[in-house]
DNA sequence: GAAAAAACATGATAATTATCAGTTTTTACA
DNA sequence: TGTAAAAACTGATAATTATCATGTTTTTTC
């Protein structure tokens, strides 16, 4: 037996939240629950999609292939983030791919209930507003900062951003484990020069690093760093 | 005596097209006509809104500073372009600033009436959404642009975009003049840099320029240089 | 548990872009 | 219409970042 809407708590944090009980009913018998296996594809730009994707556990990249090839991620989601909003609301395909950075479990809702509810109940489609208004807000931040500020300082924003967002663990290493890989499609460098400072802000002892996790050590002067001290 | 929204075109480029004949005349009343001459600052980032502005006439850059004072610009407004809307919707202040282009007519609209619409018509909300859907994928573009090519891409594509979007003159120059500096903040390059890259291109026969004034004269190799070949 | 593959890392070098220090041209306006 | 201010431009140089080549470590797979 599968969970209900009613009692998923990540609902709290998206636009479902703006749901009459009826309307939380249909959601919640016609979704579909997924796992998604670490590095698998949710969704691919390009692609229609059929519905949209409520993330209940894990986190997922969004990203977009440059005409180089190159991967660059736009966002990483959050717990509760609806993933395809954009596309089904606009009645378009993806612009961006979605793939797993861990193991996630997400819930497919078809995309008729969600135009349905679109159509029907303005709280509904204020929300989505309000959650896309915040989405274009944080793009238009992500676009000053490539377009003004060194990898350095990308980077440096980067673990502050991670710490804030999801955490560390007992040993003060970052609960979101990314390769070098990923940090490099985030800041949008070569991973060559992404790992060369990873290196540096070690040896200057801003972060510890243990295999692939990293550790923020030095927040504050990495938050400096970030705004160009 | 000021002219009606009920007979202004612009309104069919925009999300005021969704409201009823009732609706539009209390837009119609209570909105407010002003004139912004160029260089003028129609608001600022981190400013309250009272409402928001529909272009009628002329060109604004959306712009941002980071936090070295350098100015980005995000977005060129087109015509009518509601601008602050994100902000009002997400009662929220500006994260972006507005300046005229060239000289403009813009339609201030106070906010009341706008959330008032939005609570009670559900298609003026959807026809809202589906704008700012379009500006978040415009917005990841950019981002993959700033990220993934270099400045003289991003300045092929500028002058491609240009063209497409503010048209040329009868001697094949770009209806929409724009300061050096103004493109340089556009394609997020030191001004310098950016002189330079126009030289370049009009040493090699891809654009030509008389004063201020550019004309593209090989859109195919621009849009090929843009592309990355 | 060994081989293969993937990820991580470093050095050398080249390409891109910014910065600084000017000069020339254009524009604004008293 | 002359002049000051702003914008456009150029050269020299430095800083940043990418690329290529190669070696090491870690992870995956059979």
């Amino acid at each position: 037996m599968e969970s209900k809407c009613e009692n998923c708590i990540v609902r709290q944090f998206n636009s479902l939240r703006a749901l009459s009980k009826e309307e939380l009913k249909k959601v919640s018998d016609s979704k579909i629950s997924k796992k998604i296996m670490k590095g698998d594809s949710i969704f691919v730009e390009g692609q229609k999609l059929d519905g949209v994707y409520c993330v209940r556990k894990g986190v997922s990249k969004l990203s977009k292939l440059s005409s180089n090839g190159k991967e660059q991620i736009v966002k990483l989601t959050n717990k509760g983030e609806v993933m395809g909003q954009r596309s089904v609301v606009a009645e378009d395909f993806t612009n961006l791919s979605a793939t797993a950075i861990n193991d996630m479990e997400v819930c497919f809702i078809p995309k008729e209930i969600i135009s349905n509810t679109l159509n029907t109940n303005p709280n509904f489609s204020l929300e989505v507003l309000r959650h896309m208004a915040h989405d274009l807000k944080e793009a238009d931040d992500v676009i000053v900062n490539m377009s003004q500020k060194t990898v350095k300082q990308r980077l440096a924003e980067a673990f502050v951003y991670l710490k804030k967002n999801y955490g560390e663990d007992e040993f003060g290493f970052l609960l979101l484990t990314l390769s070098r890989d990923d940090y490099a499609n985030i800041v949008g460098a070569a991973t060559e020069s992404l790992i060369r400072m990873i290196s540096e802000f070690k040896k200057k002892g801003l972060i510890k690093t243990s295999g692939k996790k990293i550790g923020v050590v030095e927040e504050k002067t990495l938050q400096e760093l970030a705004d160009g001290f």
